[in-house]
DNA sequence: CGGTTATTTGAAATACGTCAATTCAAGTGG
DNA sequence: CCACTTGAATTGACGTATTTCAAATAACCG
């Protein structure tokens, strides 16, 4: 379990102003994220696009959004990020992940006080999205707003999936169930390797597990010759074996089959 | 654990049309968490209690809302029932319960399939809120469109506090912390008994605890002289034990306290 | 009252957590 | 290039939490 009360003060949000000259590559996993869950116009690129002005550089355990305070809307540009909180006694559970490409603070959740705080995994770049995102959504309420919304939709699907896991998976499945997860979600779904860049203590808040035992059932899964993690990459060793153990909700394509 | 399957022969949806005479009545705590939400003009309050006649009467076990269906707004006029959904081996995790004069179906997240199934718990009354909602709230935008986005915002703050319960919280921890947030959700929050109308298996199901083990820490919470669940009602005997077990956030009002 | 469902209890097995130590990998400064 | 540090991954031993199986009440309902 993370002490983050130590590790919040060298970690402190230290923002830094970044050239305009590469602005359009570095929104690349942004457009493509939004590409997916939704037509763009060649305008809403552009808008997008514009957004690399406001980029930001954090580093790991950097407090992306307090807990309490109302939240700003945000994305992810490169790195991980943790929804989390944390309890007085230190206990810490994470709520979701934030990858990149992906956005948080977002949704009529955001009025008010966040009720989970948003933490820098890896070292991260973000960009504002508020005031922008306003002003494109309201001349045109197509494409990005049906963007964000499909997000807001996913994250919702993902919480579910969540409790069940938390609440009724063993920690042999739990592992199994989280890394199926996080292959769908990198867009790498074809491959047999993903980048899985978290610490066994990242992994084991999520899970709610502890880090020791976390560290078994990987070892178990990877004795299993199921799949492993080395280096920040999760390898796929068999794919099959992983859904079996994973007791996921069918995935999208699966759900048809399922019903006869 | 609930086998399911056996269950929902006998249970299917059976809606039954009421009488409009005993109408307003009926709808009261349906008014009265409205009310709590948001300001409510006579108006609004005129149109919730036009609903009346659209009431549905279900029984326990009854299907309200049927996962990877597109769900339909409904109230819970009377009677409880779980969002929930179930797997394959017949594990279940149930993410909230729905109680009397709350709504399901509603927001963004309404759109495309349903991710959880909404079953009656006990005998359930319920009013469709669909077209009617679109009305109201596009004709005036305050009052009764306020008071369901302050539902989802609830709704929403529950389910990271189920999943804090969930993954980080012991099962004696976890059976506290539930009682104390029925508490608050029961409107009874001074009193020291309220309505608590959960089998042990269907709680257990909340908990991501087994039958067995929640009987036994409920049996230490009724020992140790903290609550105690008797024919339906739960009875707070040390209301600032409970508080003091049930590792929760602090509640509204708290907060302010805790900053300092 | 009889049949069903919920609660309760015991005993045994397992999953999981904690404590403590060791190994491993990746810097960092000399 | 080599100590030397630091953080993460790994392992063993042990204690506790939780599940499972099985059975015995107890509460409910027609």
């Amino acid at each position: 379990m993370a002490d983050l009360a130590a590790a919040s003060g060298p970690a402190l949000a230290r923002p830094v102003r970044a050239g305009v000259g590469e602005a359009a590559a570095a929104m690349a996993p942004l457009l493509r994220r939004l590409g997916r869950l939704a037509q763009l116009t060649p305008l809403d690129v552009e808008a997008v696009r514009d957004l690399a002005v406001l980029r930001r550089r954090f580093r790991p355990g950097a407090v992306l959004q307090t807990e309490g305070r109302p939240p700003a809307a945000q994305f992810l540009i490169c790195g991980w990020a943790s929804s989390q909180r944390v309890l007085r006694d230190g206990r810490r559970q994470i709520f979701d992940f934030v990858l990149p490409g992906e956005g948080f603070g977002f949704g009529p959740l955001a009025e008010g006080r966040a009720r989970h705080a948003v933490v820098a995994v890896t070292a991260v770049e973000t960009v504002e999205a508020g005031g922008f995102l306003e002003a494109v959504s309201r001349a045109r309420p197509g494409g990005l707003r049906q963007a964000i919304q499909a997000g807001l939709l996913e994250e919702e699907a993902r919480r579910l999936d969540h409790m069940i896991r938390l609440g009724r998976l063993t920690g042999y499945e739990k592992a199994a169930h989280f890394i199926l997860e996080m292959q769908r979600r990198s867009g790498l779904a074809e491959g047999r390797s993903f980048p899985l860049p978290l610490t066994q203590e990242t992994m084991a808040d999520a899970l709610g597990l502890s880090v020791v035992h976390l560290n078994r059932v990987l070892r178990q899964l990877r004795a299993a010759g199921v799949v492993e993690i080395r280096g920040g990459m999760a390898l796929v060793h068999d794919p099959s074996a992983l859904a079996a153990t994973a007791v996921l909700a069918p995935g999208p394509g699966e759900v048809a089959a399922a019903a006869r």
